[in-house]
RNA sequence: GGCGCGUUCGUCUAGCGGCCUAGGACACCUCCCUCUCAAGGAGGAGACCACGGGUUCGAAUCCCGUACGCGCUACCA
């Protein structure tokens, strides 16, 4: 039913990028979509760069798109970099084939010539607006010469190809992800096919490239809806299948508006990678949004499995299952999902994934104890960017407020005893040649005995200054594997120093 | 202004006429664990299924209005 037909034929579907900046989050969500449904249906996953705007052109947009799809394993068959059995992959190298057809469309009665220059146009929906009007050409030159049309003002050398709509009547088709669409014709705009430099517009191109690439499905997002009227009349007119056009939900914001990159840089699909989010944590939250995996452990109705890959993905994806409202973007379950990757990663290759994150901060991963301070951040990383603020206390002293010695509920006097007394344990910890995590903690619990320290809440004191001292912050892993990574020589000057701050208190 | 689309806990989502006094997840709160921070475990709060009409023995589920939100309204995609 929904994604098997189009005449029996293989599944084709593409993503149809313009190269005109960065990558948007909305678009690699089409691309998820059309990844899904080429391995579902075992058909092919066209990319087909769409650079028929000169104007906003950019150099390096192309390959940021290759680039993105890359980093989120999403696997493409055909594109312009690595060609295919529908070449070129680019529509800026296709222009006859536009220009021919738009001169078909034209000598059928189903296009036209336009003249009017952008100044006329524009008063044209100025006063439509005013009115109250639909805004739409006005048709000024359907039917004219150009001789005849420069007696009207307004008038432009160049010309543009107008699709000529229908005056009654409705368009209406079924778009699998929202039911039945329905537009009246008579309200439709004579939109632009070809523009005055010879080159399409998207609505023209669009329509040639997928019937000419034999594309089964069109996916695209929400905002494309009001011209899907257009295509339609366009594959009327020139007597081809239109493909199964279906309309993705847009990415929303917390406050329900589109995605913006000025107030929200997760716009660009880049600042998750630079933010230190997994690409399996990205791919897996944007699963989230298409598909529903049930848990199978868990068979009852409605309980999901949370956790899956683009396998699973793709395995219960389907197109009619895609909610059609927007999605505001949860940065917090994103977040979770990234830590439930990152604690589930092996260890060597975690280290292997933060390493950029710690050279960019001047933190040495060859350090020998590096291995060692990551896997007691491991549960406690949510991005990877976070690695090098928790985990520079394993690489130097950082300094901080002596107040800091002193807990709460505690006087400079008792927190001095304590400090002491953790010097002299890690002494003779130290002296006998094992520190380690348990050959600590024995003496200290011993210590807090003999400080008479019996509840939870003294022992958390008294760790609570060592803590401090060994490592200048109040959160840190568990105490004693801290300072066993640590070791003995780090250790004791820390400790030191520590108290050299606490008589700088005067105590 | 015109057109179109959308509307189940704050967010994502299950639900596709009776199993729903609406299930799960994130976030939030409490407790347990505990040397801090996490992680983990156990609970809790949170949705009159936008509102109003129908259809039906029966509606979150079907239909129609209304409201609100969003998108489009370019010789950009």
């Amino acid at each position: 039913m929904e994604v098997s037909g189009h005449g029996g034929s293989r599944v084709r579907v593409r993503l149809a990028p313009s190269p005109t900046g960065f990558v948007h989050i909305g678009n690699v969500l089409v691309a998820l979509v059309d990844a899904a449904i080429a391995r579902k249906f075992n058909g092919a996953f066209v990319i087909r760069i769409e650079d028929t705007d000169q104007k906003r052109f950019l150099e390096g947009a192309e390959q940021l798109i290759y680039d993105s799809l890359a980093w989120l394993g999403i696997e493409w068959q055909e594109g312009p970099d690595r060609g295919g059995p529908f070449a070129p992959y680019r529509q800026s190298e296709r222009l006859p084939r536009y220009l021919e057809v738009a001169e078909q469309l034209v000598a059928q009665g189903d296009a036209y010539r336009c003249w009017c220059s952008p100044e006329r146009l524009d008063e044209m929906r100025k006063a439509q607006q005013a009115a109250k009007l639909p805004p739409k050409y006005d048709r000024l030159c359907l039917g004219k010469s150009e001789t005849e049309r420069q007696a009207f003002g307004g008038y432009t050398e160049r010309s543009v190809v107008r699709l000529r709509m229908p005056d009654t009547g409705h368009t209406t088709f079924t778009d699998p992800i929202r039911g039945e669409m329905s537009f009246e014709n008579a309200l439709l705009d004579d939109r632009v096919l070809l523009k005055s430099d010879g080159f399409p517009t998207y609505n023209l191109a669009v329509v040639v490239d997928d019937h000419e690439m034999e594309i089964t499905h069109a996916i695209r997002g929400e905002e494309w809806l009001p011209s899907t009227p257009a295509h339609l009349r366009v594959y009327e007119a020139l007597d081809w299948t239109p493909p199964v056009i279906a309309h993705t939900p847009l990415l929303l914001n917390a406050d329900r508006g589109k995605i913006s990159k000025r107030k929200h840089p997760w716009a660009n699909m880049r600042w998750f990678q630079d933010e230190g989010f997994l690409p399996e944590a990205v791919l897996n939250y944007l699963g989230n949004l298409i598909a529903f995996v049930p848990d199978a452990e868990n068979p009852q109705q409605g309980v999901a499995r949370e956790l899956f890959g683009f396998a699973e993905i793709s395995e219960h994806f389907q197109l009619g299952s895609i909610g059609p409202s927007g999605k505001v973007v949860d940065l917090d379950r994103l977040d979770w999902l990234n830590g439930q990757y990152i604690r589930r990663m092996a260890l060597d290759e975690l280290a292997r994934r933060v390493g950029p994150f710690m050279t960019a901060a001047g933190l040495d991963t060859g350090n020998p104890i590096f291995m060692g301070a990551l896997a007691l951040e491991q549960e406690r990383l949510k991005r990877l960017s976070e690695a090098p603020s928790v985990l520079s206390i394993f690489f130097r002293e950082e300094a901080y407020a002596p107040e800091a010695l002193v807990p709460k509920g505690v006087t400079p006097e008792v927190a001095r005893q304590m400090l002491d007394g953790a010097i002299s344990v890690c002494e003779g910890v130290a002296a006998t040649g094992e520190w380690t995590a348990e050959t600590l903690e024995a003496p200290f619990r011993d210590l807090a005995i003999a400080l008479d320290l019996t509840t939870g809440k003294q022992r958390g004191q008294l760790f609570g200054v060592v803590r401090v001292a060994s490592t200048g912050r109040t959160a840190t892993p568990p105490l004693f594997d801290t300072m066993a990574i640590l070791g003995a020589e780090t250790i004791l000057k820390r400790l030191a120093h520590a108290r050299l701050l606490l008589a700088g208190l005067g105590v």
